[in-house]
DNA sequence: CTTTCACATGAACAATTGTTCATGTATTAT
DNA sequence: ATAATACATGAACAATTGTTCATGTGAAAG
């Protein structure tokens, strides 16, 4: 028989017919998504899709304050969906894993069929 | 400096170009990303992948007001990612499609790695 | 027809969030 | 040391958002 339940969690079995989802693992997803669901970081995480970019060429590219877009790198490092290197006074942000990179395509992709 | 906009377009291209994101898929895809920013609408679309479930069901599960269920039921009713059937006074949610499988299901890997 | 059940929805309030403005920090040049 | 450049950050304000409370709607039962 094929069973259908979420090969996601694996808890202490509660009732056979519905598991309540865990409270934290929804938290930190929403969470994540939440980071994503922000014109400004979104359009920073698309134009990082073709390699690293220093903050003046992101906000340029943006067509936003240097300010509104170092607030959101800042919020895109904490959650580390973003890296970045210093060279001089310039600061280099690059997107920190493939993950990202899957996630957006995959938003693209549900919009665009 | 004085950056020009691009005549040619391939915008959906997996590598897009280093230019000023479109405007209308980057604002179209952070509205779509911030459905799934709510604890109270992941969790919903979290039982969901196990299949059906009326409004009382999901309630339930999340130890949420029937209320509450309802108003983000409509959310992600208007974002299509849930559809639903009525059967006398019991109306019944399911995911819309696989995207939301799989978005999810991305989310959780991000998280699990 | 009236009641009950399952769900939907409007209003209002609190909480969260993103931007701007001003200022702070770090690095390099003069 | 002083200035200039590149970026970071705190405070404050407006806007958005999610919940609760109360009520409304549609369907089946009595």
């Amino acid at each position: 028989m094929m069973a259908k339940k979420p090969s996601l969690s694996a808890e202490a079995a509660p009732s056979p017919a519905a598991q309540t989802p865990d409270e934290d693992l929804m938290y930190d997803l929403a969470e994540l998504f939440r980071i994503f669901g922000d014109s400004t970081r979104v359009k920073i995480l698309y134009v990082l899709l073709n390699g690293e970019k220093c903050v003046g060429e992101i906000s340029e590219l943006l067509t936003a304050t240097q300010s509104a877009v170092s607030h959101q790198l800042r919020v895109l490092k904490q959650a580390k969906l973003v890296k970045y290197r210093r060279e001089g006074k310039t600061v280099y942000y690059a997107l920190a894993d493939d993950h990202v990179r899957t996630i957006i395509g995959m938003g693209v992709e549900h919009l665009t069929e």
